[in-house]
DNA sequence: CCTGGTACCTACTCGCGAGTAAGACTACTG
DNA sequence: CAGTAGTCTTACTCGCGAGTAGGTACCAGG
């Protein structure tokens, strides 16, 4: 891009949209350090003192993609989410729609995951706060629903832990994008609900519409 | 360090294996990109032509890092393990031994799980091919054990969710060290063979000896 | 048609860090 | 006490990329 002379003259915030999308887009392929604010310019079709003038420096440009990635995220699993439900279905729908924002929006998943969690910048807080937003979801959800009271420790780990399997197997999923969205949140939810020692029996969960 | 005018004379194969710690400490500490070659050769105690002189570019000394630390880990591993037990049993010996190794060395698991997986080039190689042991490992595990019997893939992406949370659970670790390895490695075991299903109803695992 | 304000640019500075040239110190070997 | 092989150093080069100075084009409203 960025091949012809001068740039068609646009309002700030259109300009402000494209250059996070360029952004996101060369952060996720390359990471923090490597990529160039050079070449962020370059594919968001623009000059590099623009990019100063309208996000700051290098630093705040990728704390603000992430914030904003995150929050997309985020929205698109509470949306998802059905609040009254039991406990196994309320999993199901946050793992269906976790999976879904994933498969349509890779960029923004590697971003958050592989990017941002490494660089120990303002960025952890960020993440690190998204991060702590789905575990103590989870956790409460797990606290809740549970008849033997278990300690917070218990839940916040078992939480974790859910959500690194999560992550995982959407890093997983990325190498085997033949697998429709849906399967591959199934197979969590079988795993974490029913674990190996049902499912080595041939014990699996169903969707509440098969009960 | 490094303050002192000239270093000890010493063979080559002893400055080689300070060279590696101290490399594995500060990429460990900084990530492979903002970690500096200057800062290495001031931690190992030593002038930067010697890091060139033994180990090569920035990239080979990063790679022969992972590989170091990748074999010891899965060294450890495959010593801990119990083959000839049942199922849940080598499971159960294989994540104490994983977290075992992890709270012993934390520099060893940053290098291997936050920097080494972040990075796109000759690295990846090394680091997939561990990660890729370890899954597949799992993986016969859990297809050796099922009756009903699952495709690769099926097993695969288990396997993976199963190392993600794993990997996932050890970061948590990191945050909170008062926990001992052997119970964070048993509520992982839990999590995995029993499930939220059974956990929300009371039922837990328990290692043989209380059998 | 001027006057300001906003979008946008070319063309720099400047520090940091990878990698190297050229040689100095030590120790063993005959 | 040479000679030589291996250890170790100081003091550079050089490119890359963050950030900036100092403009130019374009569009209002008067």
């Amino acid at each position: 891009m960025r091949t012809e002379g001068r740039a068609k003259r646009l309002p700030r915030a259109v300009r402000e949209r494209q250059i996070m999308d360029a952004a996101v887009d060369v952060f996720s392929r390359l990471g923090f350090h490597a990529a160039s604010m050079d070449e962020i310019s370059e594919v968001a079709g623009i000059s590099k003192p623009m990019l100063y003038a309208y996000l700051g420096s290098k630093e705040e440009l990728f704390a603000t993609c992430i914030r904003r990635e995150a929050t997309r995220m985020m929205e698109a699993i509470a949306t998802g989410v059905e609040p009254d439900q039991e406990p196994d279905v309320q999993l199901w729908s946050g793992l269906r729609a976790f999976f879904g924002f994933v498969g349509e929006n890779r960029a923004s998943w590697l971003v958050l995951h592989r990017q941002a969690s490494t660089q120990g910048g303002p960025f952890a807080v960020e993440l690190t706060d998204m991060r702590t937003r789905a575990v103590s979801l989870v956790a409460a959800l797990l606290t809740q629903s549970t008849k033997a009271p278990a300690t917070k420790l218990e839940a916040e780990s078992l939480a974790a832990a859910l959500v690194g399997a999560g992550e995982s197997l959407a890093e997983w999923w990325l190498d085997h994008p033949e697998e429709p969205a849906g399967v591959v949140a199934a197979r969590l939810m079988n795993l974490v609900w029913m674990g190996f020692g049902d499912l080595v029996e041939g014990n699996v969960w169903h969707p509440p519409s098969r009960r």
